[in-house]
DNA sequence: GCCGCTAGCCAAAGCGCTTTGAATGCTTGT
DNA sequence: ACAAGCATTCAAAGCGCTTTGGCTAGCGGC
């Protein structure tokens, strides 16, 4: 069933259904009514190939996923997914997966904007002053950062969470339990969400005179094996940490196994805390110490960003804001006073 | 610039110009030569919404995702995109995530095939029986199937792992160490790959005259949590398992979880076998007692299936043909004899 | 010398929608 | 009573591609 058939059974002009059914002001109640209840009886859909080469509007949201040998798309990614199918489901958006090896994004950003095969696109795990940030600024497609890119000198949508807050009221906090050695076993660092951890903490121990040195850092990818590796590595120095700050759940399964190996324990040698995104399958209160974290949860920063881009896409959110949302400090058994 | 403007620019119709891009044989070499060359000087590139709409066919193959506040995507879906992108990289292959509530799946297909927004579907996760496999064979699009589905009366194209044999070679090896206490710490039964796996422990059993009694299976959603609980629950039975085994590393961590809290050992007290997806993040050598593993990677069967896809699209691959990998068994620490 | 073929090219008709520009019939204002 | 104004409706022109159904010229066969 196309427009014409509908049109023809109605004896009206295509013209007049189409606007009828896009809610144009120049048709009457009572036409109106007519086409809406026929198109429903006759489960009428317009074409959507058809619109879009009229309108040019694709009615759905890019991802640039980026793959390869070497790139592993983390768990944190599904859970993001998850969120956006929240809001996606019900509201009929669907969402184009664009999977690209790193040294094409570019391209592969301007194909999908060239071919208009996406009305608007998110951008995950951004760098500073992000190089497609800045592209598709040029190209003029809507999108929303999940995160934020530092040194970019025009404005720009995100939602991105207190990366820096959450991190720095964990280290106070660690310090007001009497730990000055503190360590961070951080993500990538050249992403901004790990910058961010970094200065917070080195924020909360300058506050008290503090330094966090550079041996007491590490910027990994964020698997079990670099969690353990990193606090192997951290713990067997001189002045091993009291405290150790983790970026990831995962990681924090690693440091948990080393700790235990050393044969320390926690949180007597070692208090622990970690971010916490809220994966559905490993949560910080079962492990075997439960871990005190910084948590906000990725899935709902997902629901947020459809719900963003589908406005942006209805033309309902234009302005280019940054939002940024708080991280809980969830305290359970993973941390104590420092041993005297 | 369009086709338009390109032939107008070669003194060619846009008929001769659309063949010889095509691959049409209706053109002399020559021709064909000169048009390719000024399409790619000129960086021509067919608008994708048109050709749509010409030929019905997107260039694009979808997934229709459940989602919904009590529905977990697991990380296992991350790693199989990882493998999809792998191939669609570079095969400038996009991927539509239709996410659609459960009980909306039908509505959801019925939707993307009406709209032609996808030439091909991968249904994932399918039960005996899967109403999804009927429907789409009934709508007539290409598609495969991750897993299989049995009890249909019709031949389809699907890519699976060999769960049973996989299964059933972990358990004899467990019988032939003297177990016959054995556990199984499954995923959902409800899905095919759980019930495979169950039947491949049990022919084992079977084989050496034992039987897996209902009070040493477990069929839970995968979180590390679920795996704890379940471990607690067998090992605090009257006639404990000697070994247990499990159907997903992440359930592995709680089960480990568990049998470290009650003060047992692996391998010592039980023996644990576990099934690795192969995931970059978790791996079973890492464990604090290298876990023994059926293995076979997800990642690989998205690589698969994206290149049988892509050939359903081109028309290379027709045939309802499905192909069963074998699985890996791979012996590390965690399992022993039984003590005597 | 005429016919039938083939190779190579083209004009035009879709695909199913949106949108422009115009037409129609009615109501108002004076 | 007549022009102006408004509310509705319509025909037709795109959007940019593929594909159908010719058309033409050159060839060999009889």
């Amino acid at each position: 069933m196309n427009l014409k058939q509908l049109s023809d059974m109605l004896a009206l002009s295509q013209t007049t259904v189409s606007r009828a059914l896009n809610g144009y002001p120049e048709v009457s109640e009572e036409t109106r009514r007519r086409v809406a209840d026929a198109a429903k009886r006759h489960g009428y859909r317009p074409n959507p190939s058809a619109r879009r080469l009229a309108t040019g509007k694709a009615g759905m949201i890019g991802y640039v996923m980026p793959t390869g040998a070497s790139v592993d798309i983390d768990p944190h990614f599904v859970e993001f997914l998850s969120g956006l199918g929240d809001y996606a489901r019900g509201h009929e958006l669907d969402l184009v997966l664009s999977p690209t090896s790193a040294d094409d994004e570019e391209t592969t950003y301007r194909r999908i904007v060239a071919n208009k095969q996406v009305d608007a696109v998110y951008v995950s795990s951004p760098r500073p002053a992000d190089r497609r940030v800045t592209l598709l600024n040029q190209l003029g497609i809507p999108f929303i950062v999940h995160g934020r890119s530092e040194g970019l000198d025009f404005e720009y949508a995100f939602t991105d969470i207190d990366n820096e807050g959450g991190f720095h009221d964990a280290a106070r906090l660690l310090i007001q339990l009497g730990h000055t050695r503190l360590a961070l076993i951080n993500g990538d660092t050249s992403q901004t969400f790990a910058i961010f951890r970094e200065r917070g903490a080195r924020r909360a121990l300058a506050s008290s005179g503090l330094l966090l040195a550079p041996n007491m850092t590490r910027s990994v990818a964020m698997t079990e094996e670099n969690g353990f590796r990193a606090a192997i590595d951290l713990l067997a120095g001189d002045e091993p940490p009291t405290a150790i700050l983790c970026s990831s759940l995962i990681m924090a399964l690693g440091v948990v196994r080393a700790i235990r190996d050393l044969g320390l324990s926690i949180p007597g040698d070692v208090s622990l805390v970690a971010h916490d995104d809220v994966f559905p399958w490993l949560k910080p209160e079962n492990f075997s110490v439960p871990l005190t974290t910084t948590r906000s949860s990725i899935r709902a920063a997902g629901q947020r960003i459809a719900e963003r881009l589908a406005a942006r896409l209805s033309g309902l959110e234009t302005e280019r804001r940054g939002e940024v949302w708080p991280v809980d400090l969830v305290v359970r058994g993973s941390i104590s006073g420092v041993r005297t």
